[in-house]
Formats: C-alpha cells, sequence, structure tokens
DNA sequence: ATATTATTGCGTTATTATGACACAATGTAA
DNA sequence: TTACATTGTGTCATAATAACGCAATAATAT
C-alpha cells in the first residue's frame, strides 16, 4: 500500500536528503477544558506514543525543521517555538526496536541510517488549542491531544524528554506570559489563572493573582462578559500586544 | 612536523570516529582580579579566536565530550557544566575557510567532513580560575583568559555563542549560587558581590548584597580576615557545601 | 606615635510587595 | 423569589526591598 511504500523509501534513502544522527523532537502544549494538553503520535504496531518529530533537511536551520514538522502535524503556520535541551544519551536510540513493525518495513531496510544513533534537539510549542488540527505521520496511526498527567507510555526517551520540557516551561512563566499563545484570543481571568495553576502545580489565591497580573499592564479588559454560567460572569479579557512586547523587551518578571 | 601530521589525519579521518554535522564550543567562565574572564584559543593561521570545542565520538554523550574536551584545555576533571544552545544556522560553518590554512592542510584534505556544514552544541562551564592550566589544541597555537568585554575578533559565529553564554549566564544566577563554581574556596564578601556586579552588569548596594547572601543561609563566615589591605580587613568566607545543597534542591531563588 | 584614608560590619527607616482574608455584586438554577 | 457558586474590589498585617548612617579597623602618610 502506499504509505509503506512511503516508510520504506524513507528508511532506505532518507540519508540523501536529512543529516543523519540528528532529529528533533517538539512537545506541543495546548490548554484545553482547564487543563494542559500535550500532542502525541501513536507509532505504528509498537502502540506506545511518540512525541512530534522528524529530520533536518541537509542545509536547513533546526528552528525551520521544527516549524516545518509542525506544520505538518498541526496545520499551523506561525507556531511560538523554543529550544530548549538537546538529548545526547547514546543510549536513547538503541532500544529494541518494534518487530512487527521491522517485518513490515523489509530486510533490506534494517541496514537503514534510521537504526543509527540520533541526537535529538528538543523544541517545545505553545499553540492555540482550538487552532490545531492534529494529522499523524508516516510512522504513526493516530495523532491526538493527551492531559500532561495522563501519558501513556511512550517510545524511547520521550518521556523524559516531556519531562523536560515541563520544567523548562514552569521556569519560562517567570520571563514571559505564556498565556498569550496558549489561549484564545479571549478569555477570562479564571481561565488565565487556571492555565497558570496548571503549570506551576500549585493554587493560587484568586484575588492576588488578578491584582499581579492587572498590575503588570499587559492585558485590556473587555466590556464583554462570559455568557452561561451559574455565577456571577467573569470579564473577557484580551492581551494589550503594546504592552505585551514591550514588557517583554523590558526583560519583565512574573513571580507568583 | 608531528603537529601537521596529527592536523592532517584529523581532516582524512577523523569521521571515522566523531559523528558527522555535529561539534560542541564550550564557553568557560572564570572570575580573576574582579574581572569575569572567558578561555579562547587563537586559531592557526587566521588569527582569529576561538571557542574551545571539538568533536563527538559516535557512541559518546555530549557531556561527556564536553568533559573530556575541557580537560584537555584546562587540566580540569570535575569542571561544572551546562549544555545551554544548539546552534545550527546553515551559514554559520560555511564561511569562508582561511587560505594559510588550507595550504597547510594539503589539497586531499580540502574534501574533508571538517568542510561539511556544522551544527554545535553550546556548553557554558564555571571554574575556578586559579587551578586552570590553558593548553591550546591542534586547530590553535595559544590558549589563554579574556576579559568578556575585550574581546577579540572571533571565528565563525563564536561570537553570538559567547553571547548566548553571558545570557544564559545571568539566567543561571537567579537559581543558583555561582559564585560556588567560580570563585576559589575562600574569599571575601566584596569579592562574591563583584563577581555578581559583572555578570549582571549594574552595581549593587553593599549592604543590602551582605544581607540577602547571609540571609539564605548557604555562606559560613571564617574567623580569618584577608590581609594586607589599606583598611579594614573583610572576612573570608566559603559556601556550606551542605546548605548550599539543599537550598538547590528546594529550587531556592536569589534575586537582587 | 598619631592622624588620615578607604573600606568594612552592622544597623535604621521609609517604601513597596505579598499573603491572607472580607464582603457585596451578579447570572443562572431551584 | 431565593439559593448558590463565583466574581470584582478592597483591607490589613507582615515581609521584602531600597536607600542610607555610622562606628570600627588596617595600612599608610605625617
Amino acid at each position: 500500500m502506499k504509505f509503506d511504500k512511503q516508510l520504506r523509501n524513507h528508511f532506505l534513502r532518507g540519508h540523501e536528503i536529512y543529516l543523519r544522527h540528528l532529529s528533533i523532537d517538539c512537545v506541543v502544549f495546548g490548554f484545553h477544558e482547564n487543563a494542559l494538553k500535550v500532542l502525541l503520535l501513536k507509532a505504528k504496531y509498537a502502540g506506545k506514543w511518540a512525541l512530534p518529530g522528524g529530520f533536518i533537511l541537509k542545509e536547513e536551520h533546526l528552528d525551520d525543521a521544527a516549524k516545518r514538522i509542525l506544520k505538518e502535524r498541526t496545520g499551523l503556520d506561525k507556531i511560538y517555538l523554543r529550544q530548549f535541551y538537546t538529548f545526547s544519551d547514546p543510549a536513547r536510540s538503541t532500544k529494541k526496536i518494534n518487530q512487527g513493525f521491522l517485518q513490515n518495513i523489509g530486510a533490506k531496510a534494517r541496514k537503514s541510517w534510521m537504526f543509527e544513533r540520533f541526537i535529538s534537539v528538543g523544541y517545545s510549542a505553545l499553540v492555540d488549542f482550538t487552532k490545531v488540527h492534529p494529522v499523524a505521520d508516516i510512522f504513526s496511526d493516530e495523532c491526538d491531544w493527551f492531559n500532561i498527567h495522563v501519558i501513556r507510555e511512550m517510545i524511547l526517551d520521550h518521556a523524559n524528554i516531556l519531562k523536560k520540557a515541563l520544567e523548562s516551561l514552569r521556569i519560562q512563566l517567570n520571563f514571559q506570559p505564556v498565556g498569550y499563545n496558549l489561549l484564545p484570543s479571549k478569555f477570562t481571568m479564571p481561565e488565565l489563572q487556571k492555565l497558570y495553576e496548571t503549570i506551576l502545580e500549585r493554587k493560587l489565591d484568586r484575588r492576588n493573582f488578578q491584582r499581579k497580573i492587572i498590575d503588570t499592564g499587559i492585558l485590556k479588559r473587555l466590556d464583554e462578559t462570559k455568557k452561561g454560567v451559574a455565577h456571577k460572569a467573569p470579564f473577557y479579557y484580551k492581551f494589550d500586544l503594546r504592552n505585551y512586547k514591550k514588557a517583554l523587551k523590558a526583560g519583565m518578571r512574573f513571580e507568583l
């Protein structure tokens, strides 16, 4: 079938266009229904889960490779991306390969560049959940969002990569109001707070949180309130892009 | 001569033992005479300066490669090391190669793996200046310390790597009392303060600085004072390793 | 010997930021 | 119409921070 032909070709001839020994893995964060989510692929045959990843064209910048890979997985064009760590444990990529997979690829492909050692550069992406359309790649037969705390068994060292990405995100939170990238353009204060609580894994005082974030000046309150809630309706806010950028430039801190 | 034979061999056969397309560059920070220093090598023939760097053995962890490289350049065994960024601009390594260099290597070597594209992983190291014995490598004929603010012209994108390392160090300062790695085992309060001022590039109030760092509990004051200063002698301090590690584990912050 | 000088150790105070909590307002559901 | 959950705004005690004062001290100049 067409799919396997593509796969086979990748194993046999991929090294002609990609750099050897080097890959990218992306941790794509989204926020939906008050929970932090991550985009995962279900690896063919193995049934384990994998981070969206890919390879680097011979004359391509890593940032561009990550953009290209994520464009394919999410349909999104302008994704907020940040390189966070490079994973190089020699044991990370030499784990036993799934047998069902090998059989489907064929004997010749077993000597493929794909079974050599890989060093992988980790990128973390922050996206607006509502804008993403997950698409599987040639190594997988499913692509979907998962709650950060109910993660399935993952291939290779991907669980470790995810863990590192989360730590990195937690630190990033102090230097950048990540809500801008993770939330839809308009959102309520409780939603923003829940985002922070989820990432930091601790409760914050509602009133102090509001005061602090308002004081930064990066939010604009809209005249509109949320409809259809069985209690006092919260206002919608959006980021004041002008002040947001100014704050970033000035190296703002946002401690909680 | 022996040196050029070694170099020639590296160009012709290095790819047999090292991963292609991948290198490491190290920014080694030291502190001496109240100034932040960085270790540089003078590239042969080009005369420009370079960060200590090297390549990764086919089954070697990047961290181990960095350790190996720095052991050779500094003589030090247990260096505090941290990976900070991976540099992948396709243009970074394709800059015109120095002619004098090429002539000395010979014609055959011009097709060497060394002239292919390189992606370089940046490591920053914090060392005790007084313990380092700089040694040049096969690509250079000089190795020495330079004040961070009077840096010479550098090869490739090394100036950029250095800049990124400094930014990274500045952020690190909030999470880790870097003095432990940069200062000799015993030091005075003004020395520690100067270290912070140099990295942050701003003046700090002497009295507030002292109070804050004492309050962290990671220092032990010795009974000894500095000798031979034409004014009131400052006490020596050293890090209380027990509390230092405890603070690190607890994720201490040190804002100034 | 003594005074001078630069710098240290320790302390004070005003200002600002933080954490913890009170209470009225409000939009749906009972 | 009332109950309910949750929001917007505000207060207050406490902690952290910035700015500054002053006596002590070790070499040096007189």
